[in-house]
RNA sequence: GCGGGCGUAGCUCAGUUGGUUAGAGUAUCGGCCUGUCACGCCGAGGGUCGCGGGUUCGAGCCCCGUCGCUCGCGCCA
């Protein structure tokens, strides 16, 4: 038995009544009406009331006791006074009559930060403090629920025959992706170490080395600026890799695992596999992004041929069509009665947060066509524009005009908000598709060269015959990401496992054998004494356990973050060291504080 | 690096057109109270209005600068 409890403050029933025991933890509230007090002991697991009366030896201590000073309680269980139960408590038919006490921490100052109640406090002093924020009972929730969900992941990853494997922390720098982390390297004065952006290359020597199926809940270190649902530095994925799969083989894989944590961690509705599977153009296209929100029923259309027709005068257009350019058309359905300024605000957004030449529109209200540009239209014209977008009387239909590129994400973006405002995008469900088929390279317009577009390790289709004899930018790449609710958890690819085909690809993004040799001669050079075909993916365990928790901000999942300057408030990271220090790895600042 | 928002008591906030001694709730301390569960009632203490400069007879309020936090852009194989 334990020195400080014999019960948690979530145990005690009915059934303890008349027996003595001990309970520990924070006075999280207390009532003192003078001749009862009452306390709230809570710990992990929850609340006990704890009831003192004014002969009891104790009475004026424990009633001078500041919230959140930790004791531990001798007691009497005994049962409420009819009447005065507690429902909304597990506890609630019991209450701990005092017989002895001891204080085992006292707080003596002021809280900087209140623990009952869930009100907003500054960020700054929530992670300056973080160790009273994560008492307070959302944050606790949420970091338990992280907790929960690695657990449940490990043990589905385990039951679908993965192997759990660590990989290095101190790695080597790799030439492409985000900015590394460095460490510097004592026994090797001027060189360094770098922090992996993800187990990559490792994962992958895995699989050559036999393991057939890998998985890690990995640390992931990337030296680049917060957002809201980015960390500064660092992050978890579900790092996945498989040998001798296909594509459909990976998604059968993990399907069941994301479908079955989505569900049994939330009461809403996840999509069951197989999830939809959406090729990048179709997305670009239907959606304005590689990471469409299906929850959202608005789809995007091309009605550039109704701008094209000589009956059609909206010069504007013409000319950016003429110059290579598109036009997309987004439906706002029962749009017809809004005011002026639901079609302006929407016009100043698309001027001023994404910089184009603004959203036109037109409205379908007593059979007519109206808003500015609706008299550049014959009838036929107006037919076909609805016919095209699935528009229909009382709909209005608002149009991104701009190149290819540029248009899809401002209809993409105009869809978002068109959804957001009108409220017709489904509430609690998680919605998934794949998105499959990105292309293998694109065009850099800034070095007039051809680019890797994503993950230059993945598999062409069609592989070498592709590369040798398809127009590049037509190729599509075993490259798949996995979307939720518009939130991009993941992306993956079937490898490239053949150095043939690998320096193949590289040589067509500009890059010879010699500086692919130099740059990842490791991982090729493994490839030539046998390399079973392989894939996987990457889940984002953070984004995951956001999306369960239903938040927007990571912090609200992440035990100890850093601020979005990429400082650790309360363990004052990053920190001067000392000289010593950096004589020792051949270092010397050259800024002064 | 750039743009937006915020900054008044430990915490949450109010503060009118620039005008007396900057207020409330909560927390803290003291007093009263035997059934509360956001207990209640009375009282007290608590302020460099982020910081610096300027305009003005007078600045929490207006102007300039700066710092901090935050959201976004850039960045993110």
């Amino acid at each position: 038995m334990s020195l400080y409890r014999t019960h948690t403050c979530a145990q005690l029933r009915k059934e303890n009544i008349g027996e003595t025991v001990k309970i520990a933890g924070w006075i999280h509230r207390r009532r003192d009406h003078g001749g009862v007090a009452f306390i709230d002991l809570r710990d992990h697991y929850g609340i006990t009331q704890v009831v003192c009366g004014p002969t009891n030896p104790h009475f004026e201590k424990l009633t001078h006791l500041r919230a959140e000073s930790v004791i531990s309680i001798e007691g009497e269980v005994i049962a409420r006074e009819a009447g005065t139960e507690n429902s909304e408590l597990g506890t609630g038919e019991i209450e701990l009559r005092v017989v002895n006490f001891e204080v085992l921490s006292e707080v003596t100052q002021d809280l900087p930060v209140p623990i009952f109640g869930e009100l907003e406090y500054p960020e700054d002093v929530r992670l300056r403090y973080r160790f009273l924020d994560l008492r307070r009972e959302t944050l606790h929730k949420n970091i338990m629920l992280r907790s929960n969900i690695i657990s449940s992941l490990r043990r589905r990853m385990n039951e679908a025959g993965f192997f759990e494997f660590q990989t290095p922390i101190l790695t080597a720098s790799s030439p492409e992706g985000a900015r590394d982390f460095l460490v510097p390297s004592r026994l090797h004065p001027g060189k360094f170490y770098a922090l992996p952006q993800a187990p990559q290359q490792f994962k992958q020597l895995i699989m050559v080395a036999g393991f057939d199926r890998y998985f890690q809940i990995a640390p992931c270190f990337r030296d680049e600026d917060a957002r809201a649902d980015r960390s500064p530095g660092e992050f978890y994925q579900l790092d996945i890799e498989m040998s001798f799969v296909s594509q459909d083989d990976v998604f059968a894989a993990i399907e069941p695992v994301l479908s079955g944590v989505f569900s049994e961690f939330s009461t809403w509705e996840a999509d069951a596999a197989p999830f939809v599977r959406i090729p990048y153009k179709e997305a670009m296209l239907k959606y304005g992004s590689d990471k469409p929100d299906l929850r959202n029923p608005l789809i995007i259309s091309d009605v550039t041929e109704v701008f094209k027709r000589d009956d059609v005068t909206f010069n504007a257009f013409k000319g950016t069509i003429a110059n290579g350019g598109v036009v997309r058309a987004i439906p706002a359905p029962n749009t017809a009665d809004k005011p002026r300024s639901f079609f302006d605000k929407l016009n100043e957004w698309a001027r001023k947060d994404m910089q184009a030449a603004g959203l036109g529109y037109i409205t379908f209200a007593a059979g007519e066509a109206k808003g500015p540009i609706a008299k550049f239209f014959t009838p036929e014209a107006l037919e076909l524009l609805k016919s095209l977008s699935g528009v229909g009387e009382n709909d209005t239909v608002f149009f991104a005009c701009d190149t290819e590129d540029k248009a899809a994400k401002l209809a993409g973006q105009a869809r978002n908000r068109i959804g957001d405002e009108l409220g017709i995008c489904e509430k609690n469900v998680y919605r998934f598709c794949w998105i499959v088929d990105f292309p293998m390279f694109e065009w850099n317009e800034d070095e007039k060269k051809v680019d890797f577009s994503h993950n230059p390790f993945s598999m062409p289709q069609g592989g070498m015959d592709a590369l040798l004899n398809q127009d590049p930018l037509t190729i599509n790449a075993y490259q798949y990401d996995i979307v939720c609710n518009g939130v991009e958890l993941s992306s993956g690819a079937i490898r490239n496992h053949r150095p043939e085909i690998m320096l193949k690809a590289f040589e067509i993004a500009g890059y010879g054998a010699e500086v692919v040799e130099e740059k990842f001669g490791g991982m090729l050079n493994a490839f030539r004494y046998g390399a079973p075909p392989h894939g996987g993916l990457a889940p984002g365990v953070d984004r995951m356990v956001m999306l369960l928790a239903d938040t927007p901000n990571i912090r609200e999942v992440t035990m100890f973050p850093m601020n979005q300057n990429a400082q650790d408030l309360m363990m004052q990271a990053p920190s001067n060291v000392s000289n010593k220090q950096l004589r020792e790895l051949s270092l010397r600042v050259a800024v002064q504080d």
